[in-house]
DNA sequence: GAATTATTTAGACTATATCTAACATGATAT
DNA sequence: ATATCATGTTAGATATAGTCTAAATAATTC
């Protein structure tokens, strides 16, 4: 991944490109996996430069806020983040929590009856069931 | 809401319909503003029979697993819950956390290829964006 | 290089949710 | 009916996730 892409992508959103603000940017952008706050504050923290959990976090807001970094949601669990490269779908599996990508396609938007006054920033669709790992085990309880 | 119709679901789903687990289940059916865990413990509290924030939990978790509750993750917020009554799709806002329905329509699901070997259960869309509250005052600042 | 602004930091704090272990209740069998 | 057993409830402790504060540091501008 070219740094000085993502130097760029930071200072285009206003965002000065700190080692630490970096750090997180470039864990997002080779781990897509869906790492966790505390997942990423960790790695980070593996080698120089160090950070604090106070700006994992606000680095963590910043990006998201700036549109470069998606969070996800998850029900009972922290919340995961990955970089918005390609546009995708996210899965869920309801044993394991883990967070993966679908292939993108796009989906329909409700009639503009139905939303109202409200303003549509975007649509995303959240499938859940069991993932590959989880789907055997279930099955056989 | 008939007070059989809510014992029947219950019973059907394997729990015994007890005072506190009612009550949880009774306010959801009767308040679909998706209230927060906290804010349906405090409901339930307000009259008899009283429920201990443990039991408002352990009776979300419960219904949740029986399928007659569903879990709104909201990012930075906590999870908000409502009784699956009619089929809907979600809209969060940006601004204040809220989450209203918007009218079900079908959705296509992904390719099956796309899949691999994952159990799809659900398919759920979200839409975000700034509701009909929000979305004047965000366009003044 | 002085002034200004943004960022980082450690640790305290808040919010949300779960766990524990004792007790109560409802269902079943005798 | 009463004993038995599984299920449900409770208060409070504990865990987990995330935010806040005020002081220190680093980047940018004048």
């Amino acid at each position: 991944m070219d740094p000085e892409a993502i130097r760029r992508s930071l200072e285009g959103r206003g965002l000065r490109c700190t080692a630490q603000r970096y750090a997180v940017m470039a864990f997002l952008m080779e781990h897509t996996g869906h790492p966790t706050a505390a997942e990423i504050f960790e790695a980070v923290n593996r080698a120089d430069p160090r950070s604090s959990r106070a700006t994992t976090y606000n680095n963590l807001r910043d990006l998201v806020q700036a549109g470069l970094v998606r969070e996800v949601a998850v029900e009972g669990r922290a919340a995961r983040f990955d970089a918005k490269g390609m546009r995708h779908h996210h899965f869920i599996c309801d044993r394991c929590g883990k967070v993966e990508d679908v292939e993108w396609y796009d989906v329909p938007r409700p009639a503009s009856g139905s939303l109202g006054k409200r303003i549509l920033r975007e649509c995303e669709l959240i499938f859940r069931g069991l993932c590959s790992k989880c789907a055997p085990r279930q099955a056989s309880r």
